[in-house]
DNA sequence: CCGGTTATACTCTACCTGAATATAAGGCGT
DNA sequence: ACGCCTTATATTCAGGTAGAGTATAACCGG
């Protein structure tokens, strides 16, 4: 134990530098409409967050205490994303270092408790290039590719610009390859270094080459790490469920997994998959408001939670 | 922005309750002799860890420094696995929160560049219930399943006995159900909730019931955390190779990943499954220390990385 | 009652996985 | 040299899963 004490005294001059600020940052995720989105406070576009305080009992009580309070919305599931701590976070004249925990939270519309100033945007109005339901959007292939292409010969050495072409067709299927919608976190970081998104142009005047709004600080990245989090999860973990109404017919539950994956899904595969894991239950009642013949309701299985984590349902994502 | 300055001033009475000291620790883990070990320093059961401070760049820095100091063991691949911040961690009279991130790190013994206090040791004498290379350990059947079932039946509530048979039945695959190697950290959990390990009887007389050492603070819990990342990975990404040196045969490729998962693996099925996806070439040298014919040596096929992070390496693991 | 729309059921094939078996090529003792 | 032990490598077979397409059922509105 004496080593310990030798290192702790070695890296406090002034009894200072191990101290930091901690702050506590929530991605809250609710499909409506089909349309898969995010929970922001205030005008600008940010996301719930709010600095680790003592009275916290924990992390997640802390998180859920500042959601809840910013946003009226208790938060049901959560989950830890990742740590962050650059120093250059906050601006390099802090004192004093920035940590931020994210979350990955999901949660209805309708569970809000108060009216707030929060309000709920559409994932594809930050990434509107992950959006695939409809086939690839045209501005991937229109600008994103150009724009990649010209920073990867951009480069000095022949290596690095072999390694940048490779890297963006593996993040964004250019080519033959396939398109991963997982990969959205490396697909935000790579137009990142590329410069192409307005964060990475702070201070600079021109305007930035790809569409889709920014958010504040680093917020952008944290979304984006939470929507690849949830992207593929939901292939192993029935977690979709936490998303779900009560009642929901098996073509809303699809719809929903297409608004979160951003590509579409082949329906007899499943349902097949579905029904296969024995993952809903029929409630008896059925639904007519989808215009042709009625669906039957169902309900999640909560009994699957308990059955032994392994299940897992992989999604039969169709490549058309 | 100013219902930020407000939450700020609310929370920071006397403007520290907004501090926190910040600890790295590193799960260090390398496989020899067919024997996963973990990185320790010291005397005691303590895993390499520091202080972040002002001058590390990064985390991921800050971690690398000190895992080198303290051992001599450059670090090469590293992940991050989760940030606690229990309050009763280091004891209520802190003052001060601690935030303790951990990351996963991949080595080889063989690169250590300096002799140190540090040494290895196996995972199984901290979890020797994990190991089931031979069969589930007699301890499982023999100590751990009685005593769980008096800790499920000393309930207050007829649905908390019910709730904790099943968890503990899922957790160690009692019954006819299966042994799921990744849970490792639910199992060490469940020993704790159940006040089984020396770590949940601190400050009592009694001898721990069950048998395996145990780690200083909670670094037994971040060992858990790793190994259970660590089992799970393996099955989808090529991580194995981080362990194996640069050149093997295929046995000793399935060796290791037995050691990891702590069980063992079909061997036609797994060498058809590292061929099929090309992870590996055949160096042209073959090796006869193994007894019987001389095996191919092979490498790793580092392109695999920059394929398309898609393919992923599911595991044959036997039943047997 | 007919076409549009959605729900539900069934089929077919390729591939993957678990499992078992057969053959090859070294070392070593007699 | 021969046979035996040990490990390496190749092949086969059955069951299951995933992708993809097709067929039938039930409701609505004109």
């Amino acid at each position: 134990m004496d080593d310990r004490a030798k290192r702790i005294r070695r890296n406090s001059p002034g009894g200072k530098a191990d101290t930091a600020k901690v702050d506590l940052t929530a991605v809250v995720v609710a499909v409506s409409n089909n349309e898969p989105c995010v929970l922001t406070i205030g005008q600008t576009d940010t996301l719930p967050s709010g600095p680790l305080a003592l009275e916290h009992r924990s992390l997640q009580s802390g998180l859920r205490t500042w959601v809840e309070e910013q946003t009226g919305h208790p938060l049901g599931y959560i989950e830890q994303l990742y740590t962050f701590a650059d120093r250059d976070r906050a601006g390099a004249e802090l004192e004093r270092r920035v940590i931020s925990i994210s979350y990955l939270a999901l949660t209805r519309k309708e569970h809000a408790t108060a009216p707030s100033k929060s309000s709920w945007q559409s994932w594809y109005d930050y990434f509107p290039w992950e959006d695939h339901r409809a086939g690839a959007p045209p501005m991937v292939s229109d600008l994103l590719r150009p724009r990649l292409i010209e920073w990867a010969e951009s480069a000095d050495d022949d290596a690095t610009r072999l390694e940048r072409r490779r890297r963006a067709a593996i993040a964004f299927g250019f080519g033959d390859r396939p398109w991963n919608e997982d990969l959205t976190l490396k697909r935000y970081e790579l137009l990142y270094e590329a410069a192409l998104v307005e964060e990475a142009m702070r201070g600079s005047t021109l305007p930035p080459p790809v569409r889709g709004k920014s958010m504040v600080s680093d917020h952008r990245r944290i979304l984006a790490t939470g929507i690849s989090r949830l992207r593929s999860k939901i292939k192993y973990r029935p977690v979709v469920f936490e998303l779900m109404p009560p009642a929901f017919t098996l073509l809303q539950l699809q719809r929903t997994v297409e608004a979160l994956a951003g590509r579409l899904i082949h329906k007899p595969n499943f349902r097949r998959l579905i029904e296969q894991h024995q993952l809903v239950e029929e409630t008896g009642e059925t639904s007519t408001e989808t215009g042709g013949r009625p669906a039957k309701l169902y309900r999640f299985r909560h009994a699957v939670l308990e059955e032994g984590e392994v299940a897992g349902a992989k999604l039969p994502l169709s490549r058309a």
